[in-house]
DNA sequence: TGCAATAGTAAGCCATTACTTACGTAAGCA
DNA sequence: TGCTTACGTAAGTAATGGCTTACTATTGCA
């Protein structure tokens, strides 16, 4: 993967999560795995607008489905989230030094 | 903290983070401490919006600033980055628990 | 073959938002 | 006190994005 690949996953990842309906559905597949109807059922919008949430969630890479018949039943993809927690990881040490130099020079005005 | 404001924490971070010119703004200040001017002035965007972006990370929980004179220096508050994490790793058993019963149930066609 | 069920696609609408310029505000200093 | 530096705020604009209705495509079945 190249790091300008890594940079565009990391943001439609985040962009997809962003979305509090898309995270609605998020949180239901990780209940369960359900199919477009079933998610649109339980939304308080229409299921075409469900299929081009899952659809932004596929391609950020945090949903997968697979065929039944005619249903599609979809389900959550770790590659997403993993790719997330690798961009946070990257900034998680530093923060907290940051923070630490921070609190121990309290003569400045913290604010936030 | 109540289980809606912890959910209006984890969008605010995620939509912070969306957007390509903040997130360059947050990885900048994860190098080290930056002045609002300072910012702007290696991003292709004006000083004003750098402010308006800092707003918004700030609102996160993602940046922090202490005042220096006229100046405003930002730095990385790691609050905004552990309230990510605890929402990914919410799913992060799940999702690999999800995969792997896709994987070992080949027969059905997976996609993406 | 035709019909019903399921789901993706297209087009248009409206709210959100990222950006700009112009302006207001606070701190340091001659 | 007045000038400069540094920054936030306001207002307006163009682009983005989420939603709906209408339509198309695929699957299963009588």
């Amino acid at each position: 993967m190249t790091n300008a690949s890594v940079g565009a996953a990391v943001a439609s990842a985040f962009a997809a999560l962003a979305d509090p309906t898309r995270r609605q559905i998020f949180e239901r597949l990780a209940q369960r795995t359900r199919s477009v109807g079933e998610l649109a059922a339980g939304l308080p919008v229409t299921r075409p607008a469900v299929s081009q949430h899952l659809r932004v969630l596929a391609d950020a890479g945090l949903v997968a489905h697979e065929r039944d018949g005619a249903r599609r039943v979809y389900r959550i993809d770790p590659r997403g989230l993993e790719t997330m927690r690798a961009y946070l990881d990257r900034f998680w040490d530093r923060a907290l030094a940051a923070f630490k130099a921070a609190v121990e020079e309290p003569e400045k005005g913290e604010r936030r």
